[in-house]
RNA sequence: GGCGACGUGGCCAAGUGGUAAGGCAGAGGCCUGCAAAGCCUUUACCCCCAGUUCGAAUCUGGGCGUCGCCUCCA
C-alpha cells in the first residue's frame, strides 16, 4: 500500500521495519483545555488510519503522549487558581472522554510527558556530551541547531534561510537564534523536576523524541500529526533523535490538513473555533465522523453544522438501507437468486469490496472508500425496487453485511442494525385501539399489524390511520411494504 | 520575503493523460388509500491564457485567486 511521506513530498511503498508490525506515534494534545474540532480532525484521521492497518493485517503499536506540564498549563493554572497538576488532570481526563465519544481507539501506550522525566533528561545528558546541546548558568539547556547536519530535512527548509526569519530573542543565552530549548529552568512556584542542570522542566520538542524511543524505539514506521506541527516540533525532535541515536525518528512522516472555518484555519489563537465537546453534545460521533472522512485527510476541511446535517441524513439513509435490505431478507420467499438483478448485486458486492480495499490502499483515500459503499447502498436499493418480494435472501444479506462492515472498518458503527427494543407502551396502545388482551409486546405488535392490515383491506382508512397514529405518537414508524407491514423504532442516531 | 498546498456542478468532494465517482440540496415523474421508504429522469465549457500530445481536469510555462508554515498551535 502506498502512503504520502510529506517529508520526501511523495507516495511511498509502506514498508514496516518489522515486517507485519507497525509503530506508530501521534503527537497528543497539551492539555490546558479542551480541544477543538480541529485537534479531533487529527487524531480521527490517524484513528482510521490505524483502523485500516489493523483491518489489513498488520500488529499496530500506536503511542500518543499527553503534555501536561508547558507554560500554558501553568498559566493557566495560575489564572484558575489551581495546581498545574490539578488542570492538567482535569483535561487529560477530558480529552479521554471526548476520545471515546468520537469512538477514537484508546492508544496502545498513552506516556504523560510528567511521568517520564528521567528519559528526558538522560537523553539530555547525552546531548550534551556529544556536543549537540549545551547548559547555560540560567539553567536553561539548548540544543545546538548547527551542530545538526540533518536538520530541516523533515521539513524542508534550509538553516541559513531560517536564520533570516528567526525571532530575535531578549534576554535569551542562546549561543544562535535557531537554537530551542531542551529544558527550561524552573522559576518560582512553577512545577520542577531534579536535573543535572538544576530545578525545570522539559522542553516540548524534547517529550516527544524521548517518550517515542522509550516506548516504540527507532526509528519508528509512521510518526503523526498536523501539519502545523511539520515546523517546528517534529523538525525539532526529529534533530535529537536522529543526533542522539544517529537513526531517523520515523521512516514516513504524515501530516493532516487543518479544519478550517470560513476558509481560515480553526485555532485556538484565533478564536474561531467549536470544541469538540460541544459539537459531540449536538451531533452524534459518526456524523462527526462522516463529515470528516469525506474529505482526505492531507486537504484543508471547511467545517459547518450545514455539512453536519447533511451527513446526518446520509447516515440516516445508509441504515435505512440495511434495514430494507434485512427485513426483505427476512420476509421474502428470496427465490429469484439466479435472475440477473441477482447477479448482479452480487459483483457489486465484490467490487465495492475491491474499491474500498484499493480507495484505501491508496493513501488512505477515505473518501473515494465511502463513494464505493454508498455506491453499493443504492445498487442494492436498485435491485430490491426490481426484485420486489422475490428478492434473493443471501445476496440481500450479503450486501447488507458489505455495507456493514466496511463502515466499520473506518469507525462508523451505527450503521450495524441494533435489536429492536420496541416500547412496553405498545401494549396500552394495542388493549385501547384493537382489544388486546395480553401483556408482551410482541403480541401487541402481530395484533396491532393484523388490526391495521384487516383495516386496510376493508378501505376502513380511519381506522388505518387511527392505529398508525398511535404508534407514531410513541416514537416509531409504521410502514406498508410490498413484503408486508413493519413497526420500527425512528432512525436518527444513536 | 522564503517554503508548501490548493482552485472540479447550488454546497461538499474523489479523480495525475483517453472525453467527469460519491454525498447533501433542487426540479420533474413512478410507486402508495394517504404516508414512509425506495426507484427513475435531470443540472459541469474541471479559475484564465498559452504550450506539449492523436488526445489533458490530469503534464509544462505564465496569470489571477485562496489557504498553510516560517512564532505557541492538531
Amino acid at each position: 500500500m502506498l502512503v504520502y511521506n510529506s517529508q520526501t513530498h511523495r507516495k511511498e511503498e509502506l514498508v514496516p521495519v518489522e515486517p507485519g508490525h507497525i509503530s506508530m506515534y501521534v503527537c497528543g494534545p497539551t492539555v490546558y483545555d479542551q480541544i477543538h474540532i480541529g485537534n479531533g480532525r487529527t487524531f480521527l484521521a490517524f484513528d482510521v488510519i490505524r483502523r485500516y492497518l489493523i483491518f489489513k493485517g498488520y500488529q499496530v503499536r500506536f503511542a500518543q503522549n499527553l503534555t501536561d506540564v508547558d507554560d500554558k498549563i501553568i498559566q493557566r493554572a495560575n489564572e484558575q487558581g489551581v495546581s498545574a497538576a490539578e488542570l492538567a488532570r482535569t483535561y487529560s481526563d477530558a480529552f479521554i472522554e471526548q476520545m471515546e465519544r468520537l469512538n477514537v481507539l484508546a492508544p496502545d501506550i498513552r506516556p504523560r510527558a510528567t511521568q517520564e522525566i528521567d528519559a528526558m533528561v538522560s537523553m539530555i545528558s547525552s546531548l550534551i556530551d556529544q556536543g549537540n546541546a549545551y547548559a547555560v548558568p540560567s539553567g536553561d539547556v539548548y540544543f545546538s541547531v548547527r551542530s545538526c547536519e540533518t536538520y530541516g530535512s523533515v521539513s524542508g527548509r534550509n538553516v541559513d534561510e531560517l536564520l533570516v526569519g528567526a525571532r530575535i530573542e531578549e534576554n535569551s543565552d542562546k549561543r544562535d537564534p535557531l537554537d530551542f530549548a531542551l529544558w527550561k529552568a524552573a522559576k518560582p512556584g512553577e512545577p520542577s523536576w531534579e536535573s543535572p542542570w538544576g530545578l525545570g522542566r522539559p522542553g516540548w520538542h524534547t517529550e516527544c523524541a524521548a517518550m517515542v524511543h522509550r516506548y516504540l524505539g527507532t526509528p519508528i514506521d509512521i510518526h503523526g500529526g498536523g501539519s502545523d506541527l511539520v515546523f517546528p516540533h517534529h523538525e525539532n525532535e526529529s534533530a535529537q533523535a536522529s543526533c542522539r541515536w544517529h537513526e531517523p525518528l520515523a521512516n514516513l512522516w504524515m501530516h493532516t490538513g487543518m479544519l478550517r472555518v470560513d476558509g481560515e484555519k480553526m485555532s485556538k489563537s484565533l478564536g474561531n473555533f467549536h470544541t469538540l465537546k460541544e459539537v459531540l453534545d449536538r451531533y452524534p460521533a459518526d456524523a462527526v465522523r462522516l463529515l470528516m472522512l469525506q474529505t482526505h485527510y492531507r486537504s484543508p476541511l471547511d467545517f459547518s453544522f450545514e455539512r453536519l446535517d447533511g451527513c446526518m441524513g446520509a447516515l440516516d439513509r445508509l441504515r435505512t438501507t440495511v434495514r430494507n435490505l434485512r427485513w426483505a431478507a427476512e420476509n421474502s420467499d428470496g427465490s429469484s437468486c439466479g435472475g440477473d438483478g441477482a447477479q448482479a448485486l452480487s459483483g457489486a458486492i465484490d467490487a465495492a469490496r475491491e474499491g474500498f480495499v484499493a480507495a484505501m490502499d491508496d493513501d488512505f483515500n477515505t473518501s473515494a472508500a465511502l463513494a464505493a459503499v454508498f455506491s453499493l447502498a443504492g445498487q442494492a436499493n436498485a435491485y430490491l425496487d426490481a426484485a420486489g418480494a422475490s428478492a434473493c435472501t443471501s445476496t440481500l444479506l450479503r450486501a447488507s453485511d458489505a455495507i456493514v462492515e466496511l463502515l466499520e472498518v473506518l469507525g462508523l458503527e451505527s450503521v450495524r442494525p441494533q435489536v429492536d427494543q420496541l416500547p412496553a407502551e405498545l401494549v396500552d396502545v394495542a388493549a385501547d385501539l384493537v382489544g388486546y388482551d395480553g401483556s408482551d409486546v410482541d403480541g401487541a405488535v402481530t395484533t396491532l399489524i393484523e388490526a391495521r392490515a384487516q383495516a386496510r383491506a376493508e378501505k376502513d382508512w380511519a381506522r388505518a390511520d387511527a392505529i398508525r397514529d398511535a404508534v407514531s405518537a410513541l416514537g416509531l414508524v409504521v410502514e406498508d411494504t410490498q413484503a408486508g407491514t413493519r413497526i420500527t423504532r425512528q432512525e436518527g442516531g444513536r
